[in-house]
DNA sequence: TGGACATCTCTGACTGTCCGGGATACCCGC
DNA sequence: GCGGGTATCCCGGACAGTCAGAGATGTCCA
């Protein structure tokens, strides 16, 4: 046994050979004679050769992308959907933020394409375009109705959806992980005392993201004991009147629900928020006012989708995967005034909200 | 915009000084002087360097272990824990297997070390195992009950759990989709006429799993029209008669649990599986006959495991990630003889169980 | 003035890859 | 027989960032 672990120089300098011959000889490039490749596979088994994973990886990628790209482009690419609720944009633009800060430490950059009707590419379009740009590398931001990308050429591009997993076509993926999300933000809503969580959810919201919300939330009713299960109430759009039946028929003491209009339906309805009835946004970033929720993380999203499709990349991997796969980005708990402190636990079951006429809305006293 | 990345050298000759003095300075070594230092930063600030970290992984490699050349390692780490139920070891060795040939295909190579009491290792002995063979990539192989590896000194490693995050530390993880298995797997027995499903689970697995199995069988059963919603039995130590009071009293029409000895409960109660009745197994590798159910495919799991692992060490990435994902693997459908085919669909609702003693159980045919 | 010491910077060596080009052999037409 | 073209095989140079040790310079005190 040799002290130091062979390498293609000293096995070149065995063998008599330049050290390219012997790296083209390993990985059996067909401009070495087919007897030299024997050889030097002979000679390097033998020697108990094996070759440096971080050392090829760093000169493959430093050699092939000579010149030819700055460093490498990455495509994030947004569908024109007419009807996508407004506050889309505002995820839409955190995500692109922490992919692009993310590429850029990896060492590439991020541009924006936008598809569709008005004024968006159309497929071959795009296709055209990624072609003559030289770009490799597809970050497809969420889409409101599943999209169709089965067209583009997938072999000459990685990808990775930022969402559940479509299936036209099956790409890796990166999405909230709503499920843990639920059952971490119910959790401590147990802890502060809360017994009566309620559930408000657009049905196609939660159909989207395959009833993870929903699911979870009846799984934790299931399970944890002292909690009064309260059916959700899935609306199709939800309006005030259906809200105001729900809510003083099951008389939830905190609710859980993306809108934060809600607030004001349940202060009309005589609750005071935070004092009677909590109230925790399942997306701050459609917050129209402060309180309490659950930050989906859209830069910590875009930053990790941009990690998996760069490792894609360096690895020269195109194509649609054979398992695609989810990645789950945590969800971060965030305080507000639309809940108790910790410090001011609740009654075990909170005030019934009366069933008369709502009591006016609090206003913010001048000062 | 200039048109190379700038690098190490483009920065020394820029400023007058060596490469060497640049890439310490980079780092803040405190060999380099304070001015220095704030001028180097600055200089690369301006200029826009990024640091290529797979050259620093590699070079920070060689230099430390000069001789003994790093040649990628990753340790597969299993816990010795007694009582573990025996299945787990196939499902390990295939998870191990697959990591160990997408490892092989990147460069790197996996070696198993066992921790625990008889015989395995103790957290400090792991640690300077590693430390002295030069290993930075550890693949933590699921435990039965929540581990805790935080006395690793991490900082000098990148980890990845196959499983769902654990807290000490929380690592990224990689991990089956249940959630979608079971809601994939429901939608075919619907689609076969099964109106009836019923899941038995161990209490400690689905609580494992953070009720990813109840959670999605119970969303499904509020959401798919023409399902007769059955309560799932939850058992803390699944025996015969316990199954069988559920059984008789909620007359499922096909059974998804791990359990395949389940099959011949039911056919002691007078079923014929799968003629009256279907069955589904959560998890094939655990099966003790024939059967239709969810491969979980362990060893997609592995590789993929595996492929982040070895991304980590080529961003020369070490230590506990400041947002822990889960990227979650599909599971694959497998017919088997425990259900009709879709060619010949179920009547609507099954024929309920009988109350009385059990029928004999069908021999297969003599030839 | 010489030596010990502290502070700061530089040189050398290290990994495997890929492109351009050099060396050699061979073929073909004139 | 010879010039020119082509095919085959091999080699040299350049590349990334790191770290130990060596070199250069300055400071202090006997």
């Amino acid at each position: 046994m040799s002290i130091a672990a062979p390498t293609v120089r000293s096995l070149a300098r065995e063998l008599g050979l330049s050290r390219t011959t012997v790296s083209d000889a390993l990985r059996g490039a067909p401009r070495v004679d087919l007897r030299t490749v024997q050889r030097v596979q002979e000679a390097a088994r033998l020697a108990g050769y094996h070759r440096n994973p971080l050392a090829a990886a760093l000169m493959s990628e430093l050699r092939r992308s000579r010149g030819s790209t700055f460093r490498g482009v990455i495509a994030a690419i947004d569908l024109d959907e007419p009807d996508r609720p407004a506050f889309a944009a505002r995820f839409h633009h955190e995500l692109v933020v922490g992919a692009a800060a993310r590429a850029e430490e990896l060492g590439f950059k991020v541009e924006n394409f936008v598809m569709g009707r008005d004024g968006g590419l159309s497929v071959p379009r795009l296709d055209s375009v990624l072609q003559s740009r030289g770009i490799h590398g597809v970050l497809l931001l969420p889409a409101w109705y599943e999209p169709d990308l089965s067209q583009l050429d997938w072999k000459r591009y990685a990808g990775i959806y930022t969402d559940y997993i479509i299936e036209r076509p099956a790409l890796h993926s990166v999405s909230s992980d709503h499920h843990r999300a639920m059952l971490a933000g119910l959790a401590r809503l147990a802890a502060r005392g809360y017994r009566r969580p309620g559930l408000v959810l657009h049905r196609h919201n939660d159909e989207r993201l395959q009833h993870r919300w929903s699911g979870a939330f009846r799984a934790f009713q299931e399970n944890q004991p002292g909690i009064e299960a309260i059916a959700p109430l899935m609306s199709t759009a939800l309006t005030r009147d259906e809200f105001v039946r729900w809510f003083r028929r099951f008389q939830p003491d905190v609710v859980l629900c993306h809108n934060t209009e809600v607030m004001e339906w349940m202060e009309g309805c005589g609750a005071v928020v935070p004092d009677t009835h909590g109230f925790v946004s399942l997306n701050l970033v459609m917050k129209t006012r402060p309180c309490a929720g659950l930050d989906l993380q859209p830069h910590v999203l875009g930053a990790r989708a941009a990690e998996l499709l760069v490792a894609q990349l360096q690895r020269n991997e195109r194509g649609v995967p054979e398992w695609p796969t989810t990645t789950m980005i945590p969800a971060r708990w965030v305080d507000g005034p639309s809940l108790l402190t910790a410090s001011r636990p609740l009654a075990p079951v909170a005030a019934p909200v009366p069933a008369t006429p709502p009591a006016r809305r609090r206003k913010s006293v001048a000062p």
